[in-house]
DNA sequence: AATGAATGAGTATTCATTCAT
DNA sequence: CATGAATGAATACTCATTCAT
């Protein structure tokens, strides 16, 4: 008896939430991966839903369209990359300078690890989605920021124009790391790409050498 | 009379090849033509088919499926770009280390600048092409190219890891000339972009920096 | 406590039928909205139920299917239209014949101006109702009617064949007053159109012509 | 031989004419067919083709979409109507009245009962077709030949608003003969409703009365 | 009774590809 | 060789209806 009643004690989300949910996020599941193991030829609707478990119908009670299924994918990705970097480098003032570049490149580092896979179909072979529209204000932001730690410390930077700075740094790291996910895995998980990223750019930007790391703290004995 | 049998007298090659040489070249021009102006989403046999002014069953006479349109698309766009750099650095033992740099990212910048629409297209747009699959023996006799001319100065060179350094170095060029391309024109043509690259990587490479260009001649005096 | 239970003592009509009363009501409402706003197209049962603030289960649970719908709008549409017919012609022998029939135009136009818009989706839009259906049993009780109040002044009328002759009238009268709705709604509304009506009518079933009324009262002074 | 031969001798129009020519025929056929047969409900792209025995893709090769092929459709028994009107009444001023409306009203006649049953479903079932589109412009045309017969008998014509007149005219003699197609067919072709519309509009308009056609030969005995 | 999540057959339309002429 | 009519599998999306809760 009083274990019948238990359960009447639990606190139930309503049923009807419980099961939207539910059809949602194994919808959206679905759709990544079908995104991710047959990539963005073999994402139609009706099989998004088939391999849900869900009817068609089902699939366009909770997403008017396709596109919204690719919006709601996007959103949720760049929701587990923002929550990765949203403490980013406010401290460009008190931190060297090449700890701060470091610090970017790591977080960036960091996003890219989280499903690579899917972040490379999402960015590479969807349509009208392709890199500008999902990323660019994900990216718009970064570039803002970046900006802003440049001009925190203009006096070391030896290069007269900040923007193009910006650019070159942005759409370095950006490449080395997109690439480096699918060519040198090991290398960008191992800190090996930040190191290098980071010598680059420091260098390039101070337009001082930076010594080689490992070799440095041997030299420093 | 005699008329008709004189055509037959000029030797020719074979009149057949002629005709079927010209069906291809325009089917291939007006599939570029539809990828550029219309993009990828237009880009139906049917459409390139009418537009080259022959028929689909032509078409499909040259090329298999769409597939095989893309890729002698993509080979030919290749030529393109290859004829403007096959006499790329070989000369790299006499030449200062800086200057082989800036000559191959020069090349590189003149090849995206042949067409750079279709260029963005085919890389971006067009799926199962994107970027890996068309560019990569390209690129990967550039690579070689490139591998080739660093070990050549080795001496010079301060990263330990010569693959890590062409992998670095290949991608960050690729990213700058491509995206410059769409978002830096300008300095993509005026060779600002270059002067950027080539310091950033070289001193990169040496790990010794350069001194930005015009005011190092400013401080000569 | 008590007031709890008093509730349940107050005599009321089943609550539950007062319920279902409201429900439906709000459904047919809610039809005929759509309906008259959005038009057929835009009928669909989720939409009405929706509108009506009721789940579609609701809306299933009294209407078992689309039609089943529809007739009941049909159905009290046709009762607003009846109500205001229903002490139609039986004087027809003490009232000059010309009186009878411009009473019957009269109804005829006034149910006709009862939400005209309705009517016409009703009767233009919606398929399988097309006119024939619904207004038939409608029809054919003021046939009947019209048929009872001919035969009533047969001797007055020149036309053999009274089904003829009710036939042309009828479909004289419909037609006129339902293209008047939507081309002529001044003249429906000032009695224009009865008035014309009345002539030709009256004319045809006499073989008499009918003065033109406004000049006849001219002529008499 | 010989025979082989002659089928060349035959003046053969350009055999993919002939195929376009004859599925395009078949498909406006079987568009015609369950159009009659099974209304607008079933009449689905999927199902023309099927009953046209052509595939669907033959059917947009030739319909860009499914309004096309009703336009066409209506287009075609447009044709066959006015084909049969064409030469109406331009003697107006030389006939009685009673002649110039009686003609009208047989060219009415004569194109309702060309297919009825098509002209009933494209008019009264077909969504944004129903009658005013369509006819409109035919009928458009017709009422403005009515209008210009009526003007050229001012005199004879007791309605002072003549716009009025065509109104009660034109509509008239639609209803009638509309539903005489489904309801009195024998009576429609026999030419019974013919000679009541011709008396009932004749009287109306002259406002005198016209005598029973068949009873005024007897009588004149 | 009421709810609303779920269903899935059905709709218009596209496009790469084939093949008879 | 060239043509273009024909194909039909596949796609995104709708909506009347059911049924577990």
């Amino acid at each position: 008896m009083a274990g019948t009643k238990r359960k009447a004690a639990i606190p139930r989300k309503r049923p009807e939430q419980d099961r939207s949910r539910a059809t949602v996020d194994a919808i959206v599941a679905a759709a990544a991966h079908i995104l991710v193991k047959h990539g963005y030829d073999a994402f139609t609707t009706n099989r998004v839903a088939e391999r849900a478990g869900v009817s068609i119908g089902s699939l366009y009670q909770y997403f008017p369209n396709k596109e919204a299924l690719l919006s709601e994918l996007t959103r949720r990705h760049k929701n587990d990359l923002e929550s990765g970097i949203e403490r980013m480098v406010q401290d460009a003032k008190v931190v060297p300078l090449a700890e701060v570049v470091r610090t970017a490149i790591e977080h960036n580092v960091r996003a890219h690890l989280i499903d690579p896979v899917l972040h490379r179909v999402l960015s590479e072979e969807v349509p009208r989605l392709g890199a500008f529209d999902w990323e660019s204000d994900f990216e718009k932001r970064a570039e803002a920021r970046v900006k802003a730690a440049l001009e925190a410390r203009r006096s070391e930077i030896a290069i007269p124009d900040i923007d193009l700075a910006v650019f070159m740094l942005t759409r370095t790291v950006e490449a080395i790391v997109h690439d480096g996910v699918s060519e040198r895995l090991q290398d960008l998980k191992s800190g090996a790409l930040t190191e290098e990223l980071t010598r680059m750019i420091v260098g390039y930007l101070t337009g001082k050498p930076i010594a080689l790391k490992k070799p440095v703290r041997v030299a420093a004995e």
